[in-house]
DNA sequence: CTGAAAGCGCTAACAG
DNA sequence: CTGTTAGCGCTTTCAG
């Protein structure tokens, strides 16, 4: 198990095969310079030894790892992992590894992912849903190529691609007043990456509608609890609202679970809307309507800005913004009159 | 961005510290013959320079890379993200980073992941409901230490971990009887890792409770299509069953599409029981009684395992079974008289 | 077309 | 306690 089974290396198929390193070395990157007699004694000895060219020893010389590291915020938010799988697909197609990690949605750990990569000296880094401070991202920008997916960090060094957030919110609100509705609540993402711009863009909807003053506003968070909590907020005293939108998909099945609870109907009595247009929407049983954020070409989006820089092709930072687009499912109906 | 910024080595540090390359070795990895006059030297041109050590180039002599690689077949299941996240548990608290990669759910794409992490030269691989053949997992089971966690592989080469599926299988059987079930199907995982076991174990169950007569078994797949055909199936002609017990809860859920469909009131007239006790079933508006698969357990038993090859404590195969338990919920109920 | 030699950045014996 | 000397397995000039 030891060195009994030790793996064979390039001077050990030299021998086999009675040439030099430096030949065996050219045969295995497919060099042309070789003739066919001897390549095929290379190809033969290499075979038999199961010979793997040692990557390790590769990338120290060539200072080049082929391998991108990929921070996940959250493994268990199928939203990320439709963007990793985006990333994967673009990186494979390119001859790139990925390398995911995950920072356990704090700061201290994900940095310590991205440490981690730095000193496996991956040639680049793709945060996912990151949550390190702009400063850190900064800082990380300067030694390693780095690209922020579903979170615009406001370093000018790092590219990033977010779904335009502001104009997903309104969807949501144009869809619920086409349906009658005024009286219209949101539950944010609180800190979540993207929270802000949906609130943002919430705000500026109802403006623009003319609606302003009937405009309400909870604190939540990304998750099915926050859902929860935002309802008793909502809905334990004042003016109700007749339609709820909810941060993500997560905290619009608290909110369902939350009317639920309290007899509320949906959506005769009120409507409701998630974000992001996950799987969890599409189920018959939860049946939400969403705003759908385009998760896949988000990763492919990202792995490609990442190839740019590694080529170096450019230097600059640039952020690519996805459209949204918005499912109508049954959780959203014409307002109660 | 080329070589102007070229990232510091030990060299830069030790001449910027007025030391030798192998003092800023030993100071690196806390070593304690150092004088502390030197070492704060050495920290502090160390930190001035922005200095972290070349994972790669240590590795490359020390022939440890303290990266195990996972292969995860489909990373939308749930059940496979905690298998992942009790694999890196136990990683990180051994120092040891996790590579993942998925195979696409196909035997080439996991092939080809797998190849990749021995040109890595990672210190072992950890296959998460491989989808490849015995053969494949024998071979590569001579060339670097293997874990298989969900599927128990018939070389002898590996190791494994799995969950008792036979004993799951009858705890679903005997919850059911229990209720007063008499007719129950079982709608299988088609050639899904695991779906036999559930199978043989469903029939042995069926055949110990007397009820081998009204045991129907149906071939379906681990997906929700598989379910609903499933259902199409059962419910189309012949006997109809009181009770489905579903090869997992994806299936299941498209189990209870099927019936409510059919306008058959879960669990009035029909029981319904999963298998994994994802999330999924524990979403209120889906509610399933389901078979608890002790998933965090699978990947911490999975890397340990691995510590011990790699650590060569052990040279001999183990198979590690891990007990299920039955989480009842609303699914599932007495039988109609 | 082929081989020899010099290193990539680091660690591991040895000497002082 | 500290510096020197060899490599780890591979690629890359540079000569034949």
């Amino acid at each position: 198990m030891t060195d009994t089974t030790r793996k064979p290396t390039i001077n050990d198929v030299a021998e086999r095969a009675g040439v030099s390193k430096s030949l065996v070395s050219l045969v295995m990157r497919n060099a042309k310079s070789v003739s066919d007699h001897r390549r095929a004694a290379v190809l033969a000895a290499a075979e038999e030894l199961g010979y793997r060219p040692n990557a390790i020893a590769r990338s120290l010389v060539s200072q080049k790892t082929h391998v991108v590291g990929v921070t996940v915020s959250d493994f268990r938010n199928p939203f990320f992992t439709d963007v990793v799988e985006g990333i994967a697909t673009v990186a494979k197609a390119n001859g790139y590894q990925t390398l995911i990690n995950t920072g356990d949605r704090t700061p201290h750990g994900e940095t310590e992912a991205i440490d981690t990569f730095i000193q496996l000296r991956t040639d680049g880094i793709i945060l996912v849903g990151t949550v390190v401070d702009d400063e850190t991202i900064d800082r990380i920008g300067t030694v390693s190529p780095l690209v922020s997916a579903s979170y615009a960090s406001g370093s000018l060094k790092i590219d990033s691609v977010v779904t335009d957030d502001v104009k997903g919110a309104r969807l949501a609100v144009e869809h619920l007043v086409g349906l009658g509705h005024r009286d219209i609540a949101h539950i944010t993402g609180g800190k979540g990456a993207g929270a802000n711009r949906r609130v943002r863009g919430f705000r500026a909807a109802m403006k623009a509608e003319g609606l302003s003053e009937r405009a309400r506003v909870v604190e939540g968070e990304f998750t099915e609890s926050g859902g929860i909590s935002g309802v008793a907020e909502l809905f334990g005293s004042g003016t109700k609202p007749t339609a709820v939108f909810a941060a993500n998909d997560q905290a619009a099945i608290g909110v369902l679970r939350g009317l639920t609870a309290r007899g509320i109907v949906v959506p005769n009595d009120v409507s409701v809307i998630g974000y992001d247009d996950t799987n969890l929407a599409a189920f018959e049983h939860i049946n939400l309507t969403s705003v759908h954020q385009q998760r896949v070409l988000m990763g492919m989006t990202a792995m490609e800005l990442m190839l740019e820089r590694v080529a170096g092709s450019r230097q600059s930072a640039r952020c690519v913004t996805l459209e949204p687009r918005l499912t109508v499912r049954g959780s959203s109906g014409r307002a109660p009159s």
